[in-house]
DNA sequence: TTTAATATTAACATTATATCAAAATAAATA
DNA sequence: TATTTATTTTGATATAATGTTAATATTAAA
């Protein structure tokens, strides 16, 4: 169940679209104060705006730049206004679509689901690429889950390393090769104590799971 | 470098357009003739269409209908006409956006972008689609229907020369012979042992059919 | 039915990894 | 420089993983 915040002043339109959508199981909320919709955003949970461009007191553009700056929310825009460069501006403060009125409702309803849509793909990229492991090089200091792991060169190159491919799997020759602190022409067996150790350090020995025959990965 | 046709009978503004996009490294080629241009998409690849509605001989949307039986590419219409329900029934024949006229170049350039984006997501989940397994040896991870299955290397070495190979019969000399964690002079034997190990873990059985007295295959 | 190939199971052998302690090396300090 | 301290490396051993084989059951073909 989505929920939709509609900023739209015209209320007999505002109805009629919220019945209409109600159809495709949105829940759809109406403000037509935009000072008040605003608020409303930064309170509760909201899953798309569609927002009309011509509201009373405050104009329709920076009520999208005051709603992007605060969150990374869908926002379909929906306007009478017929000047082009608003459509551009709309788009380049962050508007997701542009909808010029009139307009039929089949047609936001396809908006909204192909926004929505986008929006989904994005979050999931998003929640795939965090990691809890932080590494600055500068410093020389990795911290996981915020806490600030003690390391030795030998260990924070190794770690350094596997957090830069974090997820594939790392070969004992890539680490001797591509570690500094590590002598180019010492054994296989070393990368072995040495991860040991740091799977000590990070207190989680799961975390970095050995490849039998290759080499060792750090999970994501 | 992509490739759009721009179907436009006023040639100024297409070449207003065209002198526009080539900045963003678009190869644009323009056609006013409806009907040769359906027949230039059946010939040379393109990345994209616009359509203009208004054409001599033949209206835009037989043309968008035309094109989209054939073909799966982005299609956006650009259009003098102010009739709504030209837009309803351009997006119900398919096509990925609606551009009034006039419109700014640079709302243009955004929407082809937006739009191949879209395409290139699509194009994507259809490729990964293709079979339901999925075989990354960086992470080394084999996904079977999306269930990650746990192997073994030499499980995983087996399993990944039969996906490359998918759909052909693989021999158990070929095995022994590709996969690098079995044994060069291990008998045949142990290729059965491990494809009974592996059909396990598929949970069906039947994914991998054997060939009598030529080894095994791993259906599509 | 007979034969041969494949499936299955369990035991076995081998190899890879984990762990520990000690030695060798490098870095830091007096 | 000499000494201490920290770190890397190696070797030995134990443990665990997994590839291999052998034995037997099942299935398919002639």
């Amino acid at each position: 169940m989505n929920k939709i915040l509609m900023i739209e002043d015209d209320l007999e339109l505002a109805e009629i679209l919220t019945e209409y959508l109600e159809q495709f199981e949105f829940e759809v909320i109406t403000e037509d104060d935009p000072f008040k919709a605003v608020s409303i955003l930064k309170l509760e949970k909201f899953d798309l705006v569609i927002l009309d461009l011509t509201l009373p007191g405050m104009d329709g553009l920076e009520v999208c730049e005051a709603i992007r700056e605060r969150q990374d929310i869908p926002i379909i825009i929906s306007s009478a206004r017929s000047d082009v460069t608003d459509k551009i501006k709309a788009l380049e403060l962050g508007a997701d679509d542009y909808m010029p009125k009139p307009y039929d409702p089949r047609e936001l309803e396809a908006r909204i689901h192909s926004v929505l849509r986008r929006y989904e793909a994005k979050s999931e990229e998003k929640a795939e690429n965090k990691s809890d492991f932080k590494c600055d090089k500068a410093t020389m200091i990795i911290t996981y889950k915020g806490r600030n792991i003690d390391l030795t060169n030998a260990e924070f190159g190794i770690l350094a390393y596997m957090i830069s491919k974090q997820g594939l799997v790392v070969s004992r020759e890539d680490l001797i090769h591509n570690v500094n602190a590590i002598n180019e022409d010492s054994s296989n067996k070393s990368i072995d104590v040495m991860v040991g150790r740091i799977r000590n350090k990070l207190g989680d020995k799961a975390l970095i799971e050995s490849v039998r025959g290759v080499g060792y990965k750090l999970l994501k």
